[in-house]
DNA sequence: GTTTGCGTAGTACCTAGGTACAATTTATTT
DNA sequence: AAATAAATTGTACCTAGGTACTACGCAAAC
């Protein structure tokens, strides 16, 4: 496994984050192969910890599009897969230490398809609609992991009023409780 | 709610999707508001139907880097605030029916930064160190919305000890409730 | 001018979530 | 063999979250 990074880079480093003795490194380019354990954006954050401003190219096992917006959400400037050719590997690494980014073809061609028609038009939708402007304030706090009482606080209103909020809120979106509600707003 | 954007385009037409009429419009620019329900790629996904070619702009109440980094991955043209300013709103709507893209300032940002030095390396991960297996398990069943009792007919033990491993979970990220939780790990 | 929707809020009640203190078992390490 | 770490569970207790029923002031709509 790796052969084909390590045959790109021969004279590269490896570090473990757990253990890591980063001493006088300076690399041009930052790899960080994703594991299964915590966050993308965790794992990224413990590299930044070290290497703050180099380019950091992020490997996984096993890309899809989600996982490559959230590394590119955390200021990563290339993604791929792991095993990758060493080829690819070397031209990922010109691009990114020359400032350029890394996307992907997937998410490359999506972004580069679109016309040029005339007028401009609106869609509107279900929520955001059939909640009322306090509630949908108060479903955004929620979201954001706010207590009741926090939102009570910072909207200058009492806790049962709060709870009103929430409880129309969860009815009229049918969900159980305010994580469910939370997980609900945060992937839209 | 929505007068800039009204200001800004006052003869826009408005199209609810769940009742599209979309008939014969044909517009420069389709904006799409996003709601909680369903995902990003859903809703963008939902217009296209309609709205094939044309340059799309997605408007969120509650911008932020990962959502919108999931609008351009559905092939949107621009992405910002619900409530921006009518003169913002127009320069969007240029740019983007210009074949150009809106990014937004934070993202664009983040985006610009990457020095240049030597080397290269590789790093491996963390915070697996932190949680043991079964805490892992535990916790990424509460950020899927779980119960405890859930969790605990899931993993075939009693909800004691799924109360065990969730107070030992928050105690070692140092997060308050399951709802901070389910944010730390959905933050991926 | 009455109705309706919204924001506000009180009392009361129940449950899920979380903590404190403690104990048993099993596997791994030294 | 002793020690350490992980997984399991018990009893008990407290709090935050959520529900039920009710109510009042206000503004827009009919």
């Amino acid at each position: 496994m790796l052969q084909s990074w390590r045959q790109a880079f021969p004279s590269a480093q490896c570090i473990d984050l757990q253990d890591p003795k980063t001493s006088d490194v300076n690399p041009a380019v930052v790899w960080l192969r994703l594991s299964s354990d915590g966050t993308v954006a965790q794992q990224i954050a413990a590299v930044r910890k070290y290497f703050a401003s180099q380019a950091l190219v992020v490997l996984s096992d096993m890309p899809n599009d989600l996982e490559a917006l959230a590394v590119f959400a955390s200021s990563a400037r290339g993604y791929c897969n792991t095993h990758a050719g060493d080829e690819v590997l070397s031209k990922v690494a010109g691009v990114v230490s020359q400032g350029g980014l890394w996307i992907g073809e997937s998410i490359m061609k999506r972004l580069l398809s679109a016309p040029m028609p005339k007028a401009a038009l609106i869609i509107n939708n279900m929520w955001a609609s059939s909640l009322t402007e306090r509630e949908f304030e108060v479903a955004k706090a929620v979201a954001l992991g706010a207590s009741n009482k926090e939102i009570a606080t910072q909207l200058g209103i009492t806790e049962r009023t709060i709870k009103a909020h929430v409880g129309a809120v969860l009815e009229k979106l049918q969900v159980r409780d305010r994580l469910q509600l939370a997980l609900l707003v945060k992937d839209s």
